[in-house]
DNA sequence: CAGTTATATAACTTGATGGATATCTAATGG
DNA sequence: CCATTAGATATCCATCAAGTTATATAACTG
């Protein structure tokens, strides 16, 4: 699985989100996200795989953590494109200043 | 299918590098991407039905174009994690020069 | 008009993914 | 120790996505 299958699953999306606040163990995440503590772990484990999440583990409890430079690929694919709808928007604002 | 599956697939992704570049015709992509030609009108159909690009009938062939507003979710999701991010790289750089 | 070219749609196959339940492991607390 | 809690792993199932071949549609071309 590589980095933007990764992301396209909501649940994994919202696991990040949840851990882009802080650090938390996998049961928090379980209740946050309706589905099985089962299907999380396997979320959490291809997150792990695919370097997103990093764990730290205290006692019986594992704390999950963002690792946010996974994302650098999918940031980098965005780049050029980011440019692109910048021109658009230039355009279009510059349209509506001779409008008025 | 949703904006961030759409973009999870790497033919779709290198169709919509190549009309990041210009207007295509369909079968300009089809030799670019060494899937089968109903393949390739498939992933453009639902780029289609995701707004990432339009199309514009020329006699037989349909003109395809990049219509990168589309990805606007795509980069509102990311937006919060690149500033995270930048302080991860920031505070490397402070260890780095606190090392030296 | 007949044949060819460009593209879309239909039907089908296959593999991967996401979910569930059941079970295992390890740590904690009494 | 034993029961409980936290979490991972195993197995199974249904769905879906992506690819293929075959066919349909429509526009050019001689």
């Amino acid at each position: 699985m590589d980095l933007f299958e990764a992301v396209a699953e909501p649940n994994r999306r919202r696991i990040l989100d949840l851990l882009r606040e802080r650090e938390r163990p996998a049961g928090e995440l379980v209740e946050a996200l309706s589905i099985s503590q089962p299907g999380v772990s396997k979320h959490l484990r291809l997150l792990r795989e695919t370097g997103l999440v990093g764990v730290r583990v205290e006692g019986a409890r594992r704390l999950y953590r963002l690792e946010p430079a996974a994302l650098a690929d999918l940031e980098a694919w965005l780049a050029p494109y980011r440019r692109f709808w910048g021109e658009r928007l230039a355009a279009l604002e510059r349209h509506l200043e001779t409008e008025q």
